[in-house]
DNA sequence: TTTACTGCAAAATGTTTGCATAAGG
DNA sequence: CCTTATGCAAACATTTTGCAGTAAA
């Protein structure tokens, strides 16, 4: 898990990416460690950060969102809901989506991003360059209490 | 793959699915199997099926599409525009996004499945109850001519 | 100083809702 | 018949756009 860091890491990070470090962008892309492993979308990330920072306009945060994921920076993640979504977790890694919380979860498994690693450079398709990829799993977090699926226990 | 199939069968699938089989169900699955490996938002269904059938409205198909993908008739296709895409192929199968053309192809690899459903039989999570998986692929459409990126014959 | 970014407000897109009418089982 | 689905139009939610002004390098 990644931990939240200062600004001057932020800013020294969106430079190596190309981009002009703004204020703007420095206090989205915090919010976004801020948010870490909550896949927010522009709304949540605009309600996160205007507090501190009340002059910020929620059509920045769109674009702001949209430079950092083309720069990849950041990462935007698929969700079930069709909202767009956004990771600074640039690690490879899985998500879990459970139907009852409607939460995506981070899913971390070295040897799940091995074994897909290992398949595609066999596989090693001709028609396509693969940059990226990544698994979604979809299913329900169970009760940790009971262990039983919180489906049955909410329904 | 699946091939297009007559009015009586899909008018069985749906009412197996318990639910009714109106003619607008009809149609709108049916458009779907017609469009298959195109992963079509409401609105390109509904332009597809509006021609033969000019009283149905946008309303219902998104309804419908919603329906379907809830009793999983058909399923819901996660896609990094963020719009929601429906999928009449109910095979297990991934997806290769195409980040120049926008395209979402399909990627049937008996043994990816195969691996991942032992990957996750193995791991077996204990606080989850994974209902089902699919692995997204992110990259380039090659030139089948010349087998070198797209992006470079494009830019 | 130059270029790129921001704020604002308006427009475009995509999707859902409520309700009276119609159709399926 | 009774229930559920449809059509319509309006509301909603999300995202993009254009442009004048501002700030970064």
């Amino acid at each position: 898990m990644q931990h939240i860091t200062n600004r001057h890491t932020l800013r020294e990070r969106i430079v190596e990416s190309g981009l002009k470090a703004t204020h703007q962008r420095i206090v989205v892309y915090e919010a976004l460690m801020e948010l870490q492993g909550k896949h927010p979308m522009a709304e949540e990330v605009f309600q996160h950060l205007k507090p501190a920072n009340p002059s910020i306009s929620l059509g920045t945060v769109y674009k702001t969102l949209d430079t950092f994921a083309e720069t990849n920076l950041v990462h935007k993640v698929l969700s079930e809901e069709g909202g767009k979504r956004f990771d600074a977790n640039t690690m490879a890694h899985s998500h879990i989506y459970c139907s009852n919380t409607r939460e995506i979860i981070d899913f971390e498994d070295e040897e799940l991003e091995q074994l897909l690693q290992e398949f595609l450079q066999k596989r090693n398709l001709s028609n396509f360059e693969i940059r990226s990829f990544s698994v979604q799993l979809t299913g329900n977090k169970l009760d940790p209490e009971k262990q039983i699926s919180i489906t049955r226990v909410i329904k």
